[in-house]
DNA sequence: GCCAACGTTGGC
DNA sequence: GCCAACGTTGGC
């Protein structure tokens, strides 16, 4: 079962997506969206008991030209379990997960602000004070990912966007 | 519980 | 298109 979830101080994430599949421009569009199909343990722990209402996320776009941070969007609901896992015959069906105990879980996030020019992996490289992030770490593969304060504070920064909430 | 084989991710 | 790095699966 989920730990209780106390409030604590905002934190900070990086979801990435593949603009082919679904872009800055969709999510702007749609305002806010669940983010489904994750099936990695690592990730669903973060999105099961981690990742709380209002948490900032940096939008990523991944296997893209260029790959960058193109956007910033809001947790507006917290974890709950993906319906897709369920779906018989769907891309995401999990014919192991038991509805009483769902594997899978998602959250919803609220479109914030598209960055005035994606901030690209290449500057972020760049970037001294961005040196440790974990997405650019060699073989770094997961596709919800913690980012430290100073490491959100400083693409914001570099990619001239601001929380507005 | 080990680990080889396989599949996927995602940068290059 | 390649392939390194990971995660998962399944035989033993």
């Amino acid at each position: 079962m989920p730990k209780k979830k106390n409030s604590r101080p905002r934190r900070y994430w990086l979801f990435k997506s593949e603009p082919d599949v679904y872009g800055i421009d969709q999510l702007e569009k749609d305002g806010s969206t669940f983010w489904n199909g994750v099936r990695n343990y690592q990730a669903r722990n973060l999105l099961r008991d981690e990742i709380l209402l209002d948490d900032g996320v940096l939008f990523y776009h991944s296997n893209a030209k260029p790959m960058a941070v193109v956007g910033l969007a809001r947790v507006c609901k917290e974890g709950y379990p993906d319906q897709t896992q369920f779906e018989d015959g769907g891309k995401y069906h999990d014919p192991d997960s038991d509805p009483a105990d769902p594997r899978w879980y998602h959250v919803d996030v609220k479109f914030v602000a598209k960055a005035k020019e994606p901030l690209t992996r290449d500057m972020m490289k760049a970037e001294p004070k961005l040196a440790e992030m974990m997405l650019l770490q060699r073989g770094s593969r997961l596709s919800v990912q913690p980012v430290t304060r100073s490491e959100w504070q400083t693409v914001l920064r570099l990619a001239g966007m601001k929380e507005s909430w």
